[in-house]
DNA sequence: TCTGGGGTCCTAGGACCC
DNA sequence: TCTGGGGTCCTAGGACCC
């Protein structure tokens, strides 16, 4: 048995754990740049508030229902997660955590441990996360992943299953299929859910009683065909513990959308450099060096330009790094690729691709030497006093401000951001 | 004026090799 | 004049996820 635990419009809900007052409100959370809705309360999801809805066009809805908008605040939400994702480590031995505010668990061999089965302990489980954390979860447990997703849905959206759903039986299988429409299926997407509309296939128990041919031929391959077992019970996916309780990950990203476009050189440069050193920290968090770093510039879509909106140069580095120093050098290298003077660029990034562990490289005598035991130490520093100190306590001088400067010129609004409860020593809660 | 920021996996096709 | 049948590796692009 897999179990799925879901935390409850996660972004909200860490919100509204330092401010009570939020409960039973109206809320959502916009993204970067305050631009779209990117988490909403219950409240809010009643006003008829989508995932995704662009703030300045609901800015009426908002405002005629005294809807409570608050800029993310990632620093807030990470830490609440690992507090999450640690307690269920404690009580289950296997994790994985799926995603900020989701996690899998292996649960075979458990109903043992558990005289009135998996259901008792799934309840148990979500309590104490909400006593300890002050998160409310959902969770599901079914024979597969996919299963578990669906049950954990339907958990979700009736509440009077209490916020778990148990999938144990055929026939309890069989039931959940039919509450779920195709589209709503974990691995369905839009394209897909019009294609399978199309064939008369509606509900998630249409798509379960379909051949695993049409599957592969409909549903891209291989995925489809085990998606379709999936639903069927048959387990196709393992779980994949995250090892030490963090998510290690295979390419890592840091990208924004700038607040206003921007043109000068060193404006962008000023922008990539600060997405390089971003990028070059999570890269050493998880122990890991790049072979590859990609610099891409976009400019708006939403404009009267035309396509292409995105321009890239990929870099292979001689020797993989995860050296900020370094990275920035090859980051200023592929913006002067890139960068044209007419253009008004909306969007930056860095990607860094092709990892492998730190450390592992064989040089010979004449290519570049290795970072020096020096390098290693001051990187080392430089993250242990940003992870102490909050990030970006500490940055180097390429992405660093000019003088006088309360924001660099590429970060946007982040009008109704809250403090940093957990994570910055002058953002503590008061109590008293 | 204002439209997020991350990720994953798979497939097809081309270059190249024996 | 004949013009196989495997492999591998890489990239681009599509679909999906939260």
């Amino acid at each position: 048995m897999f179990g799925l635990v879901d935390c409850n419009n996660f972004y909200v809900s860490c919100e509204r754990v330092f401010q009570p007052r939020l409960d039973g409100q109206p809320v959502v959370v916009l993204s970067n740049n305050d631009g779209c809705i990117i988490s909403r309360s219950t409240e809010a999801k009643a006003l008829g508030l989508q995932m995704g809805d662009p703030y300045f066009q609901v800015k009426p809805v908002l405002e005629q229902h005294q809807v409570t908008v608050l800029s993310s605040n990632y620093a807030l939400y990470g830490d609440m997660s690992r507090r999450v994702m640690w307690y269920l480590s404690q009580v289950t031995p296997e994790v994985e955590i799926y995603s900020i505010d989701e996690a899998f668990l292996d649960l075979h061999g458990m109903e043992r441990f558990f005289v009135q089965s998996l259901d008792t302990f799934a309840r148990t489980l979500r309590a104490n996360v909400l006593a300890r954390t002050g998160i409310p979860t959902c969770v599901g447990v079914a024979p597969t992943k996919t299963l578990a997703k669906l049950a954990n849905r339907l958990a979700k959206k009736s509440p009077a299953m209490g916020g778990v759903c148990y999938l144990d039986t055929d026939e309890r299988r069989r039931w959940a299929l039919e509450q779920v429409a195709v589209e709503d299926i974990w691995g369905i997407g839009r394209q897909y859910a019009t294609k399978l509309y199309s064939m008369g296939i509606t509900t998630a128990a249409d798509l379960a009683g379909c051949s695993e041919a049409l599957a592969r031929k409909h549903l891209g391959g291989v995925v489809g065909a085990r998606l379709v077992r999936e639903l069927q019970g048959f387990p196709c996916q393992g779980l994949a513990p995250s090892e030490d309780g963090t998510l290690s990950r295979r390419t890592l990203c840091c990208s924004r959308t700038f607040g206003k476009p921007l043109s000068d050189f060193p404006d962008l440069l000023g922008a990539i450099s600060a997405f390089a050193s971003r990028a070059a920290e999570k890269l050493r968090r998880q122990g890991d060096a790049a072979h590859y770093m990609t610099v891409f510039l976009s400019k708006s879509r939403y404009g009267m330009e035309p396509p292409p909106y995105s321009c890239s140069v990929v870099l292979t580095l001689p020797v993989a790094t995860n050296d900020t120093l370094e990275l920035l050098r090859y980051a200023r290298v592929a913006l002067k690729r890139l960068w044209q003077a007419d253009s008004r660029y909306t969007k930056a990034g860095v990607v860094l691709d092709g990892l492998e562990p730190a450390g592992q490289t064989q040089l010979t005598l004449f290519e570049a030497g290795p970072v020096s035991e020096k390098r290693i130490r001051l990187m080392a520093e430089l993250d242990a006093l940003n992870r102490r100190f909050g990030n970006g306590t500490v940055r180097l001088a390429t992405s660093m401000l000019g003088r006088g400067e309360q924001r660099a010129p590429w970060e946007g609004q982040a009008q109704w951001r809250t403090p940093a409860y957990t994570t910055r020593l002058e953002d503590l809660l008061l109590v008293g």
